[in-house]
DNA sequence: GATGGCCTAATTAGGACTTCCGGTGT
DNA sequence: CACACCGGAAGTCCTAATTAGGCCAT
């Protein structure tokens, strides 16, 4: 069964006021919530980014035109909106949030008299500091914040980030040299395919230099874009949605105005499986998305092989994919037949289901991560240990911010009223098997009775090593380089809970 | 016309939650 | 009384398998 939006032609635009002509939502039932969330996995460019021939240009997308029809003359609406902005402003912390109002409006040049400020999508007290409510820390602060100007939808100013410079900024040139080396290294390899869209291909070592900075810029304008939205690196990990995003993202990028949207309206496993062949006969005069993409999967592919030549730390959450689908269930693991040497060889724990799912079965999920996964993906990422991290070496685990990892799942699943109430309802389904189980008496700890070492290669242990290994590097190399350390609101509210208990 | 092969769309089955809720324990 | 926790029941969403129907060649 379908159930991708019947269709919506959008104005990718960021900047001014641009048109947007969807389908009257409420007239198609069930796809609802499912077009609004393909509207939000459009990104807008930053306007600073954007040239002014870029920002003439609009692009429409046909997200899948064979249902086109459904969008009848009476239920199109005309939208006039002002896509979501991020902007950074500075403040002090005690002063009221209201004023950060104040301090936007001759930026952005409108009234936001009627936009209420959220931290996170919770509202704040316009009155009152941020300090008074729940962010503890000193002197100014740097907000990220985003912009919600939809017609139709309640103003707001949504703070995403709350940075704290820090004391001492040392200007750092080139703080990650070998990133850049690797990146370097792949633009060189990288085929280049005119922009006129003519195959033209050849190697980089022939080319201009601007075409050189022009790919590393395009996989570094990815990178950030992927670091933004939370999307997976490796495009064997995109959903639907997010190569839909790429997608957009490189014809916005390259000026192309010509592929057809819906040919690639595919998982990233799907279109990872594609070669060359297969995805130009599904997109014609799509050299330039293919080798993009290439891009994007060698540096993947430098990493790991960087990373392998140290030793294993987890720099990303894994993504961790069931063994086969009938392993995966819950009542019925099984082992993987990768030892635990095979699995180090890996850049990070994981269980591929790639060429392991056997056509027979039919137990569904292929592909759509299951709880225990986003749990372990969530124990293996060293920026989410706030939320939840190991408990010992036995497989214990707490969830230290019960709503936050219920919010993170509820992202991930699509599900925005999730929270811990469902999130632990879930669980106690994993009671029957033998998968996870309740620690009594320690709220909200849970536990791994599964064997973690043959099913993911790893013990509870070692991935608790490796995530607090890798945690540890991280700091060192911030106090080095004296980067200014990102503080989310939730990292300061625990911070300055856990100093009121610790008092 | 009958048969078989191939393709596609619709239907069905089943897993893994999600949502709601009444109940129990601390 | 609040809150974590439990588990039943019904519903949702998704994928894979099965079935039905159309088209074409023999």
């Amino acid at each position: 069964m379908h159930y991708g939006p019947p269709f919506q032609s959008v104005d990718t635009h960021r900047t001014g006021s641009v048109s947007e002509t969807v389908c009257d939502r409420t007239a198609l039932g069930e796809t609802e919530s499912k077009q609004e969330e393909e509207v939000e996995g459009l990104s807008f460019r930053n306007t600073s980014t954007m040239t002014k021939r870029e920002a003439e240009e609009l692009i429409e997308i046909e997200i899948d035109g064979t249902e086109k029809p459904e969008c009848t003359e009476e239920s199109i609406v005309e939208q006039t909106y002002t896509p979501a902005e991020c902007v950074s402003q500075a403040i002090d912390i005690n002063e009221p949030i209201g004023n950060l109002k104040k301090l936007l409006e001759p930026r952005l040049q409108c009234s936001l008299d009627a936009h209420e400020i959220c931290l996170q999508d919770i509202q704040l007290d316009p009155e009152r500091s941020l300090f008074d409510q729940g962010v503890k820390t000193d002197g100014t602060v740097q907000l990220s914040v985003q912009v919600i100007s939809y017609q139709g939808i309640e103003p707001k100013l949504n703070i995403l980030e709350i940075v704290k410079p820090a004391e001492t900024v040392e200007v750092v040139i080139d703080p990650d040299a070998h990133h850049a080396e690797a990146e370097a290294h792949l633009v060189e390899e990288a085929q280049v395919i005119t922009l006129d869209g003519t195959k033209h291909i050849t190697t980089i070592s022939d080319e201009t230099s601007e075409q050189v900075t022009r790919w590393a810029a395009a996989l570094e304008g990815y990178r950030k874009e992927q670091e933004r939205l939370g999307i997976p690196y490796d495009p064997i990990q995109w959903s639907t949605d997010q190569v839909l995003h790429w997608v957009v993202w490189v014809m916005k990028e390259f000026s192309m105005t010509d592929i057809e949207l819906n040919t690639l309206n595919i998982s990233g496993r799907e279109l990872c499986s594609l070669n060359q062949e297969d995805f130009f006969q599904r997109v014609p005069r799509g050299e330039i998305l293919w080798s993009h993409l290439e891009l994007l999967r060698k540096y993947v592919l430098a990493s790991q092989e960087q990373q392998m030549n140290e030793i294993v730390t987890i720099d990303q959450p894994v993504q961790i994919i069931p063994a086969s689908v009938q392993s995966a269930t819950p009542t019925t693991i099984k082992a993987i037949n990768s030892s635990a040497k095979a699995a180090k060889v890996q850049r990070a724990p994981r269980i591929s289901g790639e060429d392991r799912s056997s056509p027979g079965n039919r137990t569904g999920n292929n592909g759509q991560i299951q709880l225990w996964q986003f749990l372990l993906e969530l124990l293996t990422d060293k920026d989410a240990r706030d939320c939840i991290s190991w408990v010992g070496d036995e497989g214990e685990f707490k969830l230290n911010q019960p709503e936050l990892v219920a919010q993170k799942w509820g992202q991930r699943k699509n599900k925005p009223t999730m929270n811990y109430e469902k999130l632990s309802r879930a669980l106690r389904y994993y009671y029957d098997g033998d998968m996870i189980c309740k620690v009594q008496g320690k709220r909200f700890v849970y536990k791994f009775v599964c064997d973690l070492k043959t099913l993911i290669g790893y013990s509870a242990a070692e991935l608790n090593r490796l995530v607090t290994e890798c945690e540890q590097k991280k700091l060192a190399k911030m106090q080095l380089h004296g980067i200014a350390q990102p503080v989310t609101a939730v990292a300061l509210a625990t911070a300055s809970l856990q100093t009121e208990k610790d008092n």
